[in-house]
DNA sequence: AATGAATGAGACTTCATTCAT
DNA sequence: GATGAATGAAGTCTCATTCAT
């Protein structure tokens, strides 16, 4: 019945669990109890490696950062970066497939509460920074237009959410392909025609 | 103390209140308590009402659905089509700012429970499909470029949720008219630079 | 199963109960369960008249100063003046003893939490003050000696606490009259024989 | 990090630390956890040497009765008994404030549970057992008044006690020299002045 | 002898919903 | 139709104690 087990194993036990559980049904659904009876573990097990149900929460999201922002490549301005910036975007999208508590993050993101949110904003604050550090390159070089980098990082990141969020509300798959090569027409050539002067 | 009013009325102010109630503090953590409170009534006579909390979210859901909704003017092909879509895009902005619901829907989702997450499909289903059709009719005209309709809506739909999104998570007041204009841009012509060939 | 009451009568009755079971049990050994089960009401009611376990505690107090300070009488100082404060103190040990909380009061005061300890000191501070006022006013007669009032305060109230908190220590009877005659010689004349010059 | 030492060693670590817990924060308040983590020990180990909060407790408490006692000098008759006793009183007064945790004693006594009251109780009957025994000698040599000296010993205590335990409450310093004044009057002369006939 | 991860009962509290009045 | 007192399941979290190492 006991099982003795390493803190840093017992920890990401844990937080593995919590991941899964978060990501089948949501921060506010999920229970404490769902996730020690996935570890197999007791309620004070888990209260021995975190606080509260938001701290969980926060580490699980900052594990995601993490590892999803991992898979973006810096531009080569030498070679095709058209190319580049869709292979990053389906990296982007496979990653984010691929942690269903991202989906999660993206359909429920706020209301857990004042603390809760701060762990959100502080997690979009990363990811929107990223962009737009990376905007701010691609206009130096002369690669990215002008404008509101903030604000155009914002749009990106909604670009991205929204597929994915309603993929998920309606439980449909992703192609991750198609949607990566949609979402590379849309920032290099925008969803109008050129045609109206 | 006992105020006997019209059904109609009682409902109309109910869902009002319930409103307000998840505007200011999102659908979790608004009580029954709060919206009978706002309204002058007891519990009970909520419940005269609305079956449950989920049914008037979802109320409240669909009435903004058809406010919002309602912003929007048809494209007249003759006249200058960018801006015609500028002034939608402000229109539905602006439309967005005034309903402080709206963006609760926006940052918390999903997550309610299975059939609060069904509200929120046919919420989500009716938006993207208003915009699919204006995007086919694009398509038709020749305005809009070709692509997959339903992905592109969603994508459209990300465009504008997450700046709102965003500014309400940092409680940052939005400039709709540089909003608006940024989303043009984006949309006619994309984020990269015509460089890369 | 469902009883219900008007506010007053519930409230009362819980106010009650949870006298009882402080009274039998102790502030720490006390539950919520323990009161709800006495009264026969449901947790939640309970929780519809008070905020916490320590908003009871607090209110029993309270009720208790009232009414142990109701039997004491103004010391007339035309008649035997000793007789009146023996009579007060029998009458103010009865009180007590009566009160089994307040008995509980003695014994486990401290150490609730921080704002538990306010209600008790407020509660102390009324006590302490009424003697204070006395003996100043005895002072003012001619009849109480001089010093320090806040201290014979205390002193005087430890002189009634002790007794009556040993003896429920071991769970032994109190003869009133025994204990108030002791107390009004202790008073008056000191415990040493007057021969020590 | 392990630290091996001979049993008594530890054991008195373990009550030295165990003091100092309860004294700055209660019984209740006060966790194993604080207790080892200031001998810088184990949980484990702690239970090597106490079976249980409480009955550390009862140690912490069996010691420092030892401690206290010491400090009373015998009564000479020969010299000036009334100074004796107040010199008695202020050595008395002076330990007790020395040892904070005699202070939690006095305000938290009760309410551990019922083996918990058992050490109380044989606490206090020492104590109370000691007061008792030097009022008969008093009263043997004739410089105690006659009464129930079990019933004085504890009105004795209670006047040494309140007054601690309202100044640990308010959180206020002692001036022991003026405590052991006061009381010292009090027990020679009473409260009263000799008016009332 | 020492460690410290694990336990699990039980505490308090919340709140959507019910139903007697 | 309206009321609001009552419900009770479910939630989060604590901590004295155990026991495999």
């Amino acid at each position: 019945m006991r099982r003795v087990l390493q803190p840093d194993e017992r920890r990401a036990e844990l937080l593995t669990a919590s991941r899964a559980v978060f990501a089948s049904r949501g921060y506010h659904a999920s229970g404490i109890g769902d996730i020690v009876k996935r570890v197999g573990c007791s309620r004070g097990t888990f209260y021995n490696y975190f606080d509260s149900k938001r701290e969980v929460f926060a580490a699980v999201l900052s594990e995601m950062m993490t590892e999803v922002v991992g898979v973006i490549e810096p531009i080569d301005v030498q070679r095709d970066i058209a190319e580049q910036v869709r292979a990053n975007l389906e990296r982007l999208v496979s990653a984010i497939m691929a942690e269903d508590v991202l989906r999660v993050l993206f359909s429920e993101a706020a209301g857990i509460d004042d603390e809760g949110d701060e762990a959100l904003r502080s997690f979009y604050s990363g990811a929107t920074q990223r962009i737009e550090t990376a905007l701010k390159t691609g206009q130096t070089l002369g690669v990215v237009r002008a404008g509101d980098t903030r604000l155009l990082a914002r749009c990106l990141l909604g670009l991205l959410k929204e597929p994915v969020f309603q993929a998920r509300l309606y439980n449909e798959p992703i192609d991750v392909h198609a949607l990566s090569k949609e979402l590379l027409s849309l920032i290099s050539g925008g969803l109008l025609r050129p045609l109206q002067h």
